[in-house]
RNA sequence: GCUGGGAUAGCGAAGUGGUCAAACGCAUCUGACUGUAAAUCAGACGACUUAUGUCUUCGGGGGUUCGACUCCCUCUCCCAGCACCA
């Protein structure tokens, strides 16, 4: 499938400013994506982005990935209603260089080079700067964007003028791309279309250069139309650390019917041969969950390894079957009798005991699938312990 | 700098001297029903204890009062308008 074809049909199409989109298909052209460092670790909102860029560079377009040191300094305000607090040095180095770890785990066997801004901004004078990009800028068009607009007017929440120039810093990144490294496109989530489109302008207006933005679609959930990627624990992380492996593979799994079509035209290689056979087999019996397993297994392939993908498979057979896994936390707990509530907190499943008390007046605790009745369990090791539909523990 | 408006639990938003741990909505959690889905229904949703009691909360600090989220002073921050703008 020609990489037009391919964009569109997995959904990846939203807006772009190429005219005719075929160009994609006959021209190797460099490209750029860059990810803000505002964490040490990507969201699955990201890693669609990310999925569209790995389609780029099979279809053989060179992939320029930048890390955003310099605008991590400062904070992207696009799609917040609130100044951020600034960030230290440090922390910007330690996100950065997560960003740049997941780069190497997605992309890995695939060619591309990162750069991060910070590199060409450290040394950049601030009337320099004035003077070769800020010149550039039409205030008129700055202050016409809608999430300033919401931000200056009545009831909003104001904006300083360091993210307000956000905008300048992200646009000359691409002017410089275009300059040192021959980068003609960059790849964005459509949030980001805003912040891109001045560095198509600032090219033109500079160097008289031709560049194009590609943007992607935010992904939605179509079963509550919000945006994708969040859950009741916050946003689901690629790293590990953040998003244990096995919830990384529940999220997955629990995806609603309705969007897992999209999710794996996203979110995965699969081949449309692939897909729509998929897809028959879960329309025949959406009981048996088929999308939801595969698309499960493929992106924790992807952002895991296979080796781990398997475990999280299998944690979850076992699991529900009510063994523990390799994947269940381990709590240490010495055998015999206990208070419930107390156990659940020392197990990290209540944050209090109000709350473990609410658990187990509401019956959600079961221990080796036993709904818990009494106010004392006798633990002994190797028991799991469940709160809730999909919550366990191991005791050792 | 001046004038006016505002700051309430994760978010939004009521509450203008006691009946406020604080309405309501969203989010979240648990249960029921299911397919570890969605929708729906029921309950919960500061903490500690468990019984219906104690403690800590309504931007920060101080005060008035038997008693304050509600009144006064002050500080911090936000918004709007005006003024200033070499």
């Amino acid at each position: 499938m020609k990489l037009s074809q391919e964009l569109a049909w997995r959904g990846f199409t939203n807006q772009t400013t190429l005219k005719d989109i075929t160009v994609l298909d006959s021209e190797k052209i460099t490209f750029y994506w860059g990810v803000d460092p505002s964490s040490n670790s990507m969201t699955v909102g990201n890693l669609a982005i990310a999925m569209m860029v790995l389609h780029f560079i099979s279809h053989g377009h060179k992939a320029v990935l930048l890390v955003g040191g310099a605008t991590g300094l400062i904070g992207d305000p696009d799609g917040k209603d609130e100044e951020r607090d600034l960030k230290t040095v440090e922390e910007v180095a330690k996100n950065k260089a997560g960003i740049a770890l997941q780069y190497q785990q997605i992309f890995a066997g695939q060619p591309f080079t990162i750069v991060d801004n910070y590199d060409w901004f450290k040394d950049f004078g601030y009337l320099q700067f004035l003077r070769d990009v800020g010149k550039h800028f039409s205030m008129t068009q700055l202050l016409q964007r809608d999430f300033i607009q919401s931000r200056i007017g009545q009831g909003g929440k104001g904006i300083s003028y360091a993210e307000f120039s956000y905008s300048l810093i992200q646009g000359y990144d691409f002017l410089h791309l275009f300059r040192t490294k021959g980068v003609t496109l960059q790849v964005c989530g459509a949030d980001q279309w805003g912040n891109s489109i001045s560095g198509v302008d600032l090219i033109r207006k500079v160097e008289g250069g031709e560049a194009h933005i590609w943007s992607a679609p935010l992904v939605v959930n179509k079963a509550t139309g919000k945006k994708f990627g969040k859950t009741e624990n916050g946003a689901i992380w690629l790293d590990s650390s953040k998003t244990s492996v096995f919830d990384f593979y529940q999220f997955w799994l629990n995806a609603d019917d309705q969007g897992v079509l999209d999710y794996l035209k996203i979110y995965t290689l699969l081949t449309k041969d692939q897909i729509d056979s998929l897809m028959g087999e879960f329309t025949q019996n959406p009981a048996g969950r088929a999308a939801q397993k595969a698309l499960a297994y493929e992106v924790t392939k992807i952002v895991h390894g296979e080796a781990e993908a398997k475990k999280a498979k299998e944690a979850t057979a076992t699991l529900f079957s009510g063994e523990a896994s390799d994947l269940t936390p381990i709590v240490q707990m010495p055998e015999g009798e206990h208070e419930v509530i107390e156990v659940l907190v020392k197990a990290g499943l209540a944050t209090s005991n109000s709350e473990a008390r609410r658990l187990f007046d509401q019956g959600g605790v079961k221990l080796n699938q036993q709904k818990v009745g009494s106010p004392r369990v006798t633990l002994k090791s190797g028991d799991l312990l469940q709160v809730g539909k999909r919550r366990f523990v191991k005791i050792s």
